[in-house]
DNA sequence: AAAAGACCCAACCGCCAAAGT
DNA sequence: GACTTTGGCGGTTGGGTCTTT
């Protein structure tokens, strides 16, 4: 008994002895060199032995979400955006499965982009994230918009790339002779960048992702994009639980949008792009 | 230029399941 | 089989930064 609050009391010291908060660089160095020489995992045995005075859960959060090699940071990608919908459509909120299929991402950097750009959408069309109106404004608006785009900037891209081989032909200067393609030029520009990960993001997801109805079928289904924006009347209609747009549950949606030529529906479409 | 509000994201928390003792 | 430890997950928060007024 007395031992037992004997050990409680130590582990009380050696609680309120570990820091927390965001992490100094220092602490980082300590925690990088003792996995790379260590290896990770027993996180509690690790953060002592490292000298850290951080709980094992804080070690390995710093670990997988910011100092792992292979995280990858910066703007989420259009082709990344696209497919976050696409599986949350299919998973909801499992995060951590979601971010398998974007190499790189972190499930809390998924988590964060859903909660901060995705939400203030469906709370700006005044509507719950989960209701059936924004799932459908999900999917057969802003992800076919979105394939759109990623589609324009791949023709784009391409287009660049011919431009500069036609300069390279005009010049006679040459291609460069290591197997350059055309998704693989590299520019300084971000749009570039951009695009150079569309076709490593489009391999990654055919393999890792091979479902039939992919994504990518998005931007192959106009008719129903413009079905959907001219007549407002829901392509659900292909679906089991179709939901029809001008049905009375749904008159107030659109009644609270106003003239469908200048409302909030496509002003916030329009932000969405803009992310 | 400054204050207020919105946005973003790293980090923490609590819970649960699996593994270890 | 009971208990403890560990790892993993989704939800939430705090504070820094950016934008708007």
């Amino acid at each position: 008994m007395i031992n037992s609050m004997k050990s409680e009391a130590n582990d009380q010291d050696l609680e309120s002895d570990l820091r927390r908060g965001p992490w100094t660089v220092e602490e980082d160095i300590t925690l990088m060199d003792f996995i790379t020489k260590h290896g990770e995992g027993r996180w509690n045995s690790l953060a002592r032995s490292a000298g850290l005075k951080r709980n094992g859960k804080s070690c390995r959060l710093r670990w997988l979400n910011y100092l792992r090699p292979d995280v990858r940071r910066g703007n989420i990608t259009l082709e990344e955006q696209l497919l976050i919908l696409e599986l949350h459509s299919r998973w909801g909120n499992r995060w951590s499965k979601i971010a398998q299929y974007l190499p790189g991402r972190t499930d809390n950097e998924i988590k964060n982009y859903w909660r901060t750009r995705v939400q203030k959408h469906a709370k700006q069309l005044n509507c719950d994230v989960n209701s059936n109106k924004f799932k459908d404004t999900m999917r057969y608006l802003w992800m076919p918009r979105l394939a759109e785009r990623i589609q324009a900037q791949a023709i784009n891209n391409t287009n660049k790339f011919s431009s500069i081989n036609m300069n390279y032909e005009n010049t006679n200067i040459g291609m460069p002779s290591i197997g350059m393609q055309a998704n693989s030029v590299t520019t300084a520009s971000s749009e570039s960048f951009e695009s150079n990960q569309v076709s490593d993001l489009t391999d990654n997801y055919y393999n890792n992702y091979p479902l039939n109805d992919s994504i990518f079928n998005y931007s192959c289904n106009e008719d129903r994009v413009e079905n959907y924006q001219g007549s407002l009347v829901s392509p659900s209609d292909n679906l089991n639980n179709g939901l029809d747009f001008h049905a009375t549950d749904n008159n107030q949606w659109f009644d609270q949008l106003g003239d469908t030529s200048d409302n909030i529906f496509w002003n916030v479409e329009d932000n969405w792009f803009l992310m």
